[in-house]
DNA sequence: CGGATTTGACCTGCGC
DNA sequence: GCGCAGGTCAAATCCG
C-alpha cells in the first residue's frame, strides 16, 4: 500500500521569498496567509490519508492471513449440512471470514469460496425479502428452512445463464429486522443504468450495501507522488460516482464492476465515505472544482 | 401481452 | 433404503 499512498503535500515554499518589492502589498500578505492556511489543511488531509493507508494495510495483512487459513473452511463444504454449519460459523467467528461492519449492514466475505454475506438492517414493518444491491435479480424459489421460521428466498442474476451469480435472502433468527443476503459467485457484467439508479436511491434511503462489485483501491490513489488536489479530484471522481451514481455514465472509469474483489470494492467505498464526510476534504474538493470551473469560464471568455 | 413473482412439486445429497 | 432438508423447476398467477 505504501506505493499507492498519495503524497498530497504541496511542498509550498512558505519562507519569506525575496520579493522584488521591499514592501509587501496587502494582496501579497493575504496570499501568504492563504498559503499558510492551505498548507495546514493539506497537512491534515495528508495525515488522514496516511491513517487510512495504514488501516488498509492492516486489513490487507489480515485478509491474507485469513485466506491462508480458509482451506480449513473448504473441508467443511463437503456436505450440505456441514456447509450450512460452516456458513453459520463463518457468521459467528470472525476468524473464519472477513467481517466488515457498517452502521446498517455488515459484509462477511469468504473470498476463497467466492461467497459473501451481507447483513442489511431493515424496518420492522418491512416484510419483503428484497435487498437492493445494484444488480437485477429474478426470484426462482422460496423455502422455509428448518432452523429459521422466516422463509428463504432464492434469486438468480437476471443475466443468467450467462451470469452464474445466485443470492439467498433470509431474515436473521436473532433479529428479524436484519436481512441476511448470501451471494454465491461473481458477476461477469456491470450494472445497468437503471440498476445504478436503484442503488443511488436505495443508498440514500436505507444505506444498503452494494456487494461483489469490484475495484482496486489504487483507483483513488495517484500514480504521481507530487499529485495535488486536482489530481485527487480527478481520481476520486469514480469513487464518488460509485457511491452516488447520479446521471453520469461511468463506463470509462477505472472502477471495473466486474473485477474480482468485493473487499477492495468495500474498502474503496469506505475510503470514499471517510473522505466525503470530512468537511476539510469536501471544502477542498469544492474549492478545486469551483476553481476549475471558473478558470474554464474565464478561458472561454477569452 | 410479456416479464416477474409465487408456490407446490420434484430432485438431490446426506445421515441414520 | 428411507426420510429429511435444502435447492430448483415450472405452471399458475400477477402486474404494468
Amino acid at each position: 500500500m505504501d506505493s499507492t499512498c498519495v503524497d498530497t503535500s504541496l511542498n509550498l515554499n512558505l519562507s519569506p521569498s525575496p520579493l522584488p518589492h521591499t514592501n509587501a502589498t496587502e494582496a501579497e500578505v493575504f496570499l501568504v496567509e492563504e498559503l499558510h492556511r492551505l498548507s495546514g489543511e493539506n497537512k491534515r488531509l495528508t495525515e488522514t490519508l496516511t491513517h487510512m493507508c495504514v488501516s488498509y494495510e492492516a486489513m490487507q495483512k489480515r485478509l491474507t492471513k485469513l485466506m491462508n487459513t480458509s482451506s480449513d473452511c473448504d473441508d467443511h463444504l463437503q456436505s450440505r449440512k456441514r456447509k450450512a454449519e460452516s456458513f453459520e460459523n463463518c457468521c459467528n467467528e470472525e476468524d473464519s471470514s472477513l467481517l466488515i461492519k457498517r452502521p446498517n449492514h455488515n459484509i462477511i466475505v469468504n473470498n476463497h469460496n467466492k461467497v459473501s454475506k451481507v447483513l442489511v438492517k431493515t424496518d420492522a414493518s418491512d416484510n419483503s425479502l428484497y435487498v437492493m444491491d445494484g444488480y437485477q435479480w429474478r426470484k426462482y424459489g422460496q423455502k422455509v428452512t428448518r432452523d429459521n421460521p422466516s422463509p428463504r428466498a432464492y434469486f438468480r442474476c437476471s443475466f443468467a445463464p450467462s451470469c452464474p451469480v445466485k443470492k439467498k435472502v433470509q431474515r436473521s433468527v436473532e433479529d428479524p429486522t436484519i436481512l441476511v443476503a448470501t451471494y454465491e459467485g461473481q458477476h461477469n457484467h456491470g450494472r445497468s443504468q437503471t440498476e445504478i439508479s436503484l442503488v443511488s436511491s436505495q443508498s440514500q434511503l436505507s444505506d444498503t450495501i452494494i456487494p461483489p462489485l469490484v475495484s482496486s483501491p489504487s483507483c483513488i490513489t495517484s500514480s504521481s507522488p507530487t499529485t495535488t488536489t486536482l489530481d485527487l479530484v480527478k481520481n476520486s471522481s469514480s469513487v464518488i460516482d460509485f457511491d452516488h451514481h447520479h446521471n453520469t455514465k461511468n463506463k470509462s472509469s477505472s472502477l471495473s464492476p466486474s473485477s474480482p474483489s468485493s473487499i477492495h470494492q468495500f474498502l474503496v467505498q469506505e475510503m470514499a465515505t471517510s473522505l466525503t464526510s470530512d468537511p476539510n476534504f469536501t471544502a477542498a474538493l469544492a474549492t478545486a472544482i469551483s476553481g476549475r470551473i471558473l478558470r474554464q469560464a474565464s478561458l472561454e471568455k477569452l
